[in-house]
DNA sequence: TAGATTGTTAATCGATTAACAATC
DNA sequence: TAGATTGTTAATCGATTAACAATC
């Protein structure tokens, strides 16, 4: 009865169960199964019924789930009743995408500041934004209250910048820089590295370096 | 002494490690230990170790690890020796950010082609390339022996586009959409999802939405 | 009710950590 | 040698799965 502390992994996969109700919720449908999302997201129905019962019991037994009210729950114990506001810093090319990507919206997200150091980018456009001077990173963040930024600048100033911003009041920080960046405990840190999961799969392909070309003996 | 096959989340973790060493590398720095990787990572000492059990001794005892050696073995059992050609299908500005990576090329990868449908970007540069025609997909893949792929391309094209590229060839995606792609068991499929990642963290942080303007009781 | 699927408990499986003999 | 750190085994910990009573 006494239910235990949902683990980390868990709770990383209800945005998954989320994905997918929504996806089922664009299909018109109505209810759903742990059979049925587990099918689509590659997992057993025992783990998505298990990683739920963390939170409560949303199901009804005999019918499964209703896909509107489990969506809702889900956004509601992640926190995404509201919308957050993000800082995303650095304005090259990652930040151009980041900063064009429709999906933070409908997600809970929205960047409302993109800042750089680079003079000759400051004050240039990028999505419905101004790119702004880094110097004022601390300024904006405490103004508007913003606790999430997305990390988009190069290795070298990572780390200086995760810095800044966790001074700055910042509590959770996607990061895209490869490097693990050292932040307090109470600060949250994801990290996208795109050449390590190539690299991951590069282990199971064939090695054979030759070949293909046109397969000589 | 009969080594047990690496387990994929050993396996996931290499590429971090060859992350530190090349750091570690820069910094000019001859050996290292797993005391010290581990620091760096995040990572207890003993878990390091364990992992690079499963692929061989590759230390000194007393003395830790040759960084450069170390770093040439990751490389080896990662099937990075060779740079691998990937085509990137989605020329939108998340593919001109990937086209523009600089750290594809030092990870062991080089994106050799760029495909789009849009006609309008049929033909345009991007990076040290022109866009391709989408219709080619199969032959490009096909003639250069292409075997990893990078989707770029909106959600409602995804399942298509994996499909093409499996049927072409394929053994390993790294998938920018939201969704589980269906693929044969012998296709690797990584998954990157900021917005699942932003969600993740959202979790842990305060649900308090007012607030932070000027703290009013 | 009979049928279906949940929520939960117990069993299994796998990953991490601790500990230490091996050894340079 | 004494000191240090590896590679590996055994112990612990945690996550997944199987199974089923609960129940709509």
């Amino acid at each position: 009865m006494v239910k235990r502390k949902a683990p980390d992994i868990a709770v990383g996969r209800l945005p998954l169960y989320l994905r997918v109700l929504n996806q089922l919720l664009e299909e018109g449908r109505t209810t759903t199964n742990s059979q049925e999302m587990g099918t689509r997201l590659g997992l057993s129905p025992a783990q998505i019924r298990k990683d739920l019962s963390y939170f409560g019991g949303f199901g009804r037994f005999g019918a499964g789930y209703d896909v509107a009210y489990l969506c809702e729950q889900l956004r509601r114990i992640l926190n995404l009743e509201r919308t957050w506001p993000v800082a995303l810093v650095g304005a090259g090319h990652l930040g151009h995408a980041l900063a064009n990507y429709g999906r933070f919206s409908e997600g809970g997200f929205e960047i409302v500041a993109v800042f750089d150091d680079d003079p000759s980018k400051i004050g240039s456009p990028l999505g419905r934004h101004q790119v702004l001077d880094a110097a004022q990173l601390e300024r904006v963040i405490q103004e508007q209250g913003i606790v999430i930024a997305i990390l988009a600048v190069p290795l070298q100033a990572a780390q200086a910048v995760a810095d800044r911003l966790v001074a700055a009041g910042i509590k959770a920080i996607l990061n895209y820089a490869p490097v693990r960046l050292k932040v307090p405990n109470d600060v949250k840190v994801q990290e996208i590295d795109p050449v390590a999961r190539l690299q991951h799969m590069a282990y199971y392909l064939e090695a054979d370096d030759a070949a293909m070309d046109d397969g000589e003996a």
